[in-house]
DNA sequence: ACTCCGTTGTTAAAATTTGAACCACCTGCC
DNA sequence: GGCAGGTGGTTCAAATTTTAACAACGGAGT
């Protein structure tokens, strides 16, 4: 076995500001959500992904697969949000396993009032800190990376092993 | 109370990517290490910090704050670890109420085992991915977010109202 | 129609995280 | 010296996440 690539110090610099920067904003989020609307961040994005969707519903799996949760995990949030009314089951038609997950009208109100201090905060951890260059390169650079991790994620086939591609398509 | 600042489409994109990113390398990277080494994310970090501190050990209030996490959720982590032989607890000469966590040679062992798989997940998932280009602002942007959101979590008085500051000093 | 296999959500138990309450102990200041 | 106020770690209970079963179905091939 040959002597793994290390990373080098611009590399370890970028990995370093990564994983701080992410549990810190994470961490910054989750509070401000909790204090001004009683909300975790999962729950949030339950909303604002239901909210944005063509009937204000999703099916479970693909909830979860857009929150990157599990199946499970997004069983138990389901159920709490169902109990505090901002969402609501529905059995799927076409599938009788399926079930859907509905924003309610309660569920819209709450995000209303919600979105506008978690945008301030969200400005302020992170979007207004960067510079417009940072940021341009920040959403290229991490789509991609989330792009390769969710098709791989569907596709464990690909070897994916092809340094030179994508990126600039 | 005036209408919020929302995000354009390029801030938006970044949010995001952002968001998507960090969810899926988390992930990624957590799997990984306990599928090779038995470890959760945050204990590969915390013998990482202790074998890179001047004795192989840091006191328990330092770690929790480099790793960011709860003091609470440390001791238990730090439980964990004791059990498992590869961290030991110490308590401190100076401060009878401190706590120094030490890193085992067992502990150094499992980390210099751990650390090429480790890497090379990194790499695959986020450093790899990136030009050279996005990697440098990428370190440059979020470094700035994580130095900031540190220094506010440490003092809570200056109100940080001031766009255009620090980030080229 | 029927079997085999992959899917969909849920459930149960264990592991982990969070947050508040605590105790013991330092530190600056009278 | 002695006290008020803050620190350092732990503990406990409650909330959340993970993991591995599970039960009930769709769907394709025969």
């Amino acid at each position: 076995m040959t002597e793994p690539r290390w990373l080098d110090d611009d590399e370890k610099a970028a990995w370093i500001a990564f994983l701080s920067a992410t549990n810190l904003v994470n961490r910054k989020l989750e509070q401000q959500l909790k204090d001004d609307a009683g909300l975790s961040h999962t729950q949030y994005e339950v909303l604002v992904q239901l909210n944005a969707a063509p009937d204000g519903a999703l099916r479970m799996t693909e909830l979860a697969d857009r929150l990157v949760t599990s199946k499970s995990g997004l069983t138990y949030q389901i159920t709490q949000l169902e109990r505090a009314g901002l969402v609501s089951r529905r059995s799927c038609p076409s599938d009788v396993r399926g079930v859907f997950a509905d924003i309610t009208d309660q569920g819209r109100e709450m995000l209303r009032s919600a979105a506008p201090g978690h945008v301030e905060a969200v400005r302020q951890a992170l979007i207004d800190v960067l510079t417009p260059e940072q940021l341009t390169h920040i959403a290229a650079g991490l789509g991609e990376v989330s792009r390769r991790l969710r098709t791989e994620a569907r596709c464990p086939s690909q070897t994916a092993q092809d340094p030179q591609a994508a990126q600039g398509a």
